[in-house]
RNA sequence: GGCCCGUUCGUCUAGCGGUUUAGGACGCCGCCCUCUCAAGGCGGAGAUCACCGGUUCGAAUCCGGUACGGGCUACCA
């Protein structure tokens, strides 16, 4: 048995705030913490970064851990999971980031600021006026001696805790697996606010506190937070903690090549489940949108991506996304799943969903359903595809509908009154009523009649269907069962007469 | 304003100094199959590798600059 050293272990997370629902571009950041993790054996944390106490809701983070069950991303650690580090939501970890703040105050490394905010926008109004390349905080209260802060703060006067950005720090090189080593100056970096003045601590110092505490190796984000992460590194430093290796990964954008946003249509995870997408599929086109393990994969399984992914492939440009392929990853993993799978997992949910048929309560034999997958599948881009292409089989022969132009194009024509009474002498007569027993029996109609194929079956196909379209005759016939068969060709025979 | 990031067919990408007349996939177009629609098979169009310089015998690949796009610069995350 051989054992990776605990030191080397990967340990990743995804901590999303809880301020809406999870989003294709959060999706794709999990997807990779996740593939990452299973690919290096490492461990997938599910953290809940609730710190904005105005915009997270219980409700958001519900919806979050729904989105990535239905992704199939299980987390190691996390809500539900549990785990060594926890607790997993930052709201229950406010006393860690108290602590940890006063602790750098105590060893000067932070200090305490009574900067009003109008103060410090009057300051970087005046740095903005004298063109000053550096806006930033003034450090006004950093020279402050520690006793007479402690004093103040301790008469009640309203402080913030700042970080003590070292004079002598020099270059800060971030470490990234995407984009190589970034480097910013530290003189560029101000002492920026780590505990505000409410008692609570902002995102860069808390997201530090937990991803030093929770021991994480790797941290795969979005790239807004590139420019943000020297400002976390000293953080680190200060907290005397290792700095872990970074990965920022692209945007994702909306066809136009601008931010997605609602104008864009879907944009969260449920909305593509809810759309018909399979889960495995939106994974794969998700995963391949901004990374690719060759030149060639389009089909990507779960397995493959979790045992090959890796941040070194992972593409360092925004990435605009693309329905029309996501469309195409759906129909190849539909079109992949046996009729079996595809009657039981798809056709019959739908059916029961749109309320052509009653759950537990099935209207026909496994046969049919069987025979209705395998004519449907081929056809299927999206789940939901299956509800209109059934519809003439759940409806009543007197209630069906004519598409005008494919009767005007097909029955309005000569030669479609004897092809109807011709195939409907042929059907009467049948013994078996199968896709194949059908075929047989009309196929020697054309040349009998001397016809063209077209000018017979789609005279027959549009009085049994509605319109001009669907699977092969025999197919759609043995579906819809002789009776129906016979009584819509009569039906339609009437009115060529 | 300052700092940082990005830029290969319409789109996602392969490419990590010579094997490249820049490969694959989606989409598009055509053909085949065919009773319709799909699916499937075959083929085609589509990228002066953002631009300008430099390094090199040789650059999409390395370096610099420019342009355009994006991010950060908040008591948002």
């Amino acid at each position: 048995m051989t054992n990776k050293s605990n030191a080397n272990a990967v340990r990743v997370r995804f901590a999303p705030s809880p301020t809406g629902k999870l989003h294709v571009g959060g999706a794709r950041t999990a997807i990779y913490n996740w593939a990452f993790a299973r690919a290096n054996g490492g461990t997938f944390i599910l953290r809940i970064d609730d710190t904005d106490p105005t915009r997270s809701t219980e409700e958001n983070t519900q919806v979050i851990l729904r989105a990535m069950r239905w992704l199939g991303l299980d987390w190691d650690e996390g809500p539900e999971a549990g785990g060594d580090f926890g607790p997993y939501f930052q709201t229950e970890r406010m006393d860690l980031y108290k602590q940890a703040a006063e602790r750098l105050v105590s060893e000067g490394k932070a200090y305490y600021c009574f900067c009003t905010p109008q103060k410090l926008a009057a300051d970087r109004e005046a740095a903005a006026k004298r063109h000053d390349s550096f806006q930033g905080y003034q450090r006004t209260c950093r020279g402050i001696d520690p006793k007479e802060a402690q004093a103040r703060v301790d008469a009640g006067e309203p402080y913030t805790i700042r970080i003590k950005v070292p004079e002598d720090r020099g270059d800060v090189v971030v470490r990234d697996a995407v984009h190589g080593n970034v480097t910013f100056n530290a003189k560029e970096l101000d002492d920026f606010i780590i505990f505000r003045s409410d008692g609570t601590p902002t995102y860069n110092f808390a997201t530090v506190v937990d991803d030093a505490a929770m021991g994480i190796t790797h941290i795969v984000r979005g790239d807004d937070h590139l420019s943000n992460t020297p400002r976390q590194v000293v953080v680190y430093e200060a907290l005397g903690a290792p700095v872990p290796t970074f990965a920022h990964i692209s945007m994702i954008l909306g066809e136009d090549g601008k931010k997605l946003s609602k104008r864009h249509g879907a944009t969260s995870v449920e909305e593509y489940r809810d759309a018909g997408y399979l889960s495995d599929a939106f994974v794969n086109y998700l995963a391949l949108l901004g990374w690719a393990p060759d030149g060639e994969s389009t089909v990507i399984s779960r397995e493959r991506l979790a045992s090959e992914f890796s941040l070194d492939h992972v593409s360092k440009n925004p990435a605009i996304m693309d329905p029309k392929k996501l469309d195409y990853i759906n129909g190849e993993y539909l079109h992949a799943m046996s009729d079996q799978e595809f009657a039981n997992d798809v056709l019959v949910p739908q059916l029961v969903a749109a309320g052509l048929e009653k759950d537990g309560a099935l209207s026909h034999d496994d046969d049919w359903f069987l025979l209705l997958a395998s004519a449907l599948k081929p056809r299927t881009t999206l789940s939901p595809d299956v509800v209109e292409r059934s519809q003439f089989l759940y409806t009543e022969d007197a209630d069906l509908e004519y598409d005008p132009k494919a009767v005007k194009k097909w029955v309005m024509k000569n030669g479609a009154l004897e092809a109807l009474e011709a195939a409907k002498t042929k059907l009467e007569g049948l013994d078996s009523w199968t896709p194949q027993a059908i075929e047989e029996a009309l196929e020697p109609l054309p040349e009998a009649l001397g016809m063209g194929k077209g000018k017979v079956f789609q005279p027959i196909r549009v009085a049994c269907v509605g319109c001009a379209v669907s699977p092969g005759i025999g197919e759609t016939l043995a579906l819809l069962g002789r009776d129906h068969t016979l009584a819509r060709i009569d039906r339609t025979l009437e009115t060529l007469k």
